[in-house]
DNA sequence: AGAAACTCCACAAAGATGTG
DNA sequence: CACATCTTTGTGGAGTTTCT
């Protein structure tokens, strides 16, 4: 399987696009000996409280003890099953998207237990965000689904450090894929290229013809697989870079125009000013 | 105003799946 | 097994929108 760190890029560069949906989010408590076989609609987190709960997902099979994360993608059949001391454990339902797509996370191998030593800190904050939740005070959804993002944030971090492939069991591998699920590893030479080719004009022909497509059916492909067109996806990168470089206070507009492939600065401060409102001499 | 980016649609090849 | 049907993957034309 091919590296996916240069796609984690994109949370990144469309950190503002991302979407976070809460369908459900409750505690449950199951006997010795319960067991269950099913797939759900959409993301389901499990974080186990209490007891052990064997996972066969895949044809992969693991235990997850408590304090241990169990991510489940949609519509991925599992089997679940408990001790002698039975479980308790949190569960909440959710979609993650970016821009046009509802299920950014297909494309990367994330789902399966999550050890609780990785994300100690964030389950911790979620569990507390979601006392508060449960007893409804003020904001507290608000505080839900931020301690969510932190916690997804985690996983996925976890998963570019390590450039690990998937958690254990790692069921995305073996699952047979249906419907619209689109690959982000056929994208991977174009963000490479992306990323080094910014300080000068890029078109989309370019990128189209390094992956072997032709440019209408490469731009249905970015947009179907990322969420957004690629030219946008470019644009949001440069408009990106110019605030950093701006913040920096080292570089002149000009210089900033030269190092992101802008033409000259005016076309360059126009664009800027359309991402941002207001022009780039006027924004630190 | 002209070029580039994008959308929509019709269509085709190839592979997967269903059925008698 | 053979044929039909469906799905996926991809192309290209025509037209619209956005950018410079």
């Amino acid at each position: 399987m091919a590296n996916q760190t240069d796609s984690f890029h994109l949370f990144n560069e469309l950190s503002e696009h991302v979407t976070l949906r809460i369908a459900s989010c409750s505690a449950l408590y199951h006997p010795p000996h319960w067991s269950e076989s099913k797939q759900h609609p959409d993301y389901d987190l499990w974080i186990v409280l209490a007891g052990t709960v064997n996972l066969r997902m895949g044809g992969v099979s693991g235990s997850a003890k408590p304090g241990d994360l169990i991510l489940f993608y949609p519509n991925v059949p599992y089997s679940a099953s408990t001790g002698e001391d039975g479980c308790r454990f949190l569960y909440v339902h959710f979609d993650f998207g970016i821009g046009d797509r509802s299920r950014i996370l297909d494309d990367f191998s994330l789902s399966g237990i999550v050890p609780g030593a990785f994300v100690s800190e964030e389950a911790a904050l979620f569990r507390r965000a979601f006392e508060r939740y449960r007893n409804r005070s003020a904001v507290s959804s608000v505080r839900l689904k931020g301690c969510l993002t932190l916690l997804l944030s985690r996983i996925i971090e976890h998963a570019a450090e390590s450039g690990a492939s998937g958690f254990d069991p790692s069921p995305s591998t073996a699952l047979p894929k249906k419907g619209t699920v689109r690959h982000m590893d056929a994208l991977q030479p174009v963000f490479g290229y992306l990323h080094e080719h910014l300080q000068r004009p890029i078109a989309i022909r370019e990128l189209a013809e390094l992956i072997g497509m032709s440019e209408k059916y490469f731009i249905t492909y970015f947009k179907n697989t990322v969420g957004v067109t690629p030219g946008y996806y470019l644009y949001q990168v440069r408009m990106n870079r110019a605030r950093d470089y701006l913040y920096l206070e080292q570089y002149s507009i000009k210089q900033i125009a030269e190092l992101l492939g802008y033409p000259d600065p005016y076309t360059f401060s126009k664009a800027f000013k359309k991402y941002y409102n207001r022009p780039p001499s006027r924004f630190v």
